[in-house]
DNA sequence: TAAAAATACTCCATAGGTATTTTAT
DNA sequence: ATAAAATACCTATGGAGTATTTTTA
């Protein structure tokens, strides 16, 4: 099953373009986010990134701009999920 | 971070409305049904579900309905997300 | 009293970290 | 030589299970 925090991981290294600079961002070692897209790669079967193509960056693959296509709307989802709970906690005479 | 696989058992509850059966259909255990939606109320700061209220079966907060839906939503986006993964691994010239 | 959820507990797998190695430029 | 990703290794947390207890209808 796809994990979003993960999915999340995978986002932020998608437009730095950089697995070391994604982790300072995020809060996590660099082993951590090679862990967190290893496990993607295994998860979907295939490569997200290109490594070392192109100069000291790492780069999308088709599957992986198609993933990223959809870790944007997961994730934007998860987010409207969050904001409507908190609503629906209110008391229903301040909505 | 939500978890996709929690929501996943969370729905399986919310449609049988009990815990036991939900586990069997999953392939848990009935306390790791219940571990998941603790983990998942605990996550979303409000219950899911009331407990024996009706008879014997379990029903749905106000909460629980609400994020029943975005479940639902978050789960089909998963399911997509892997039908466009494959169809993005297919050779080009089969897609 | 019975059916179902919660809890206590145990075990193991996995996540995360640090340190090191490998890789490509 | 350098910057970056992968790997080895360790630890601790969490997930899953079994067995038991609690709940309430």
């Amino acid at each position: 099953m796809l994990d979003l925090q993960k999915l999340e991981t995978f986002r932020v290294v998608a437009l730095t373009h950089n697995f070391t600079r994604a982790a300072a961002e995020l809060g996590y070692s660099q082993s951590s986010v090679t862990g967190h897209i290893q496990a993607l790669e295994r998860e979907l079967g295939a490569p997200l990134f290109e490594r070392y193509r192109f100069s000291r960056t790492v780069v999308l693959t088709k599957v992986g701009h198609r993933t990223l296509e959809y870790a944007d709307r997961l994730l934007a989802l998860a987010e409207e999920t969050r904001v409507a709970v908190e609503r629906e906690k209110e008391p229903v005479g301040l909505v």
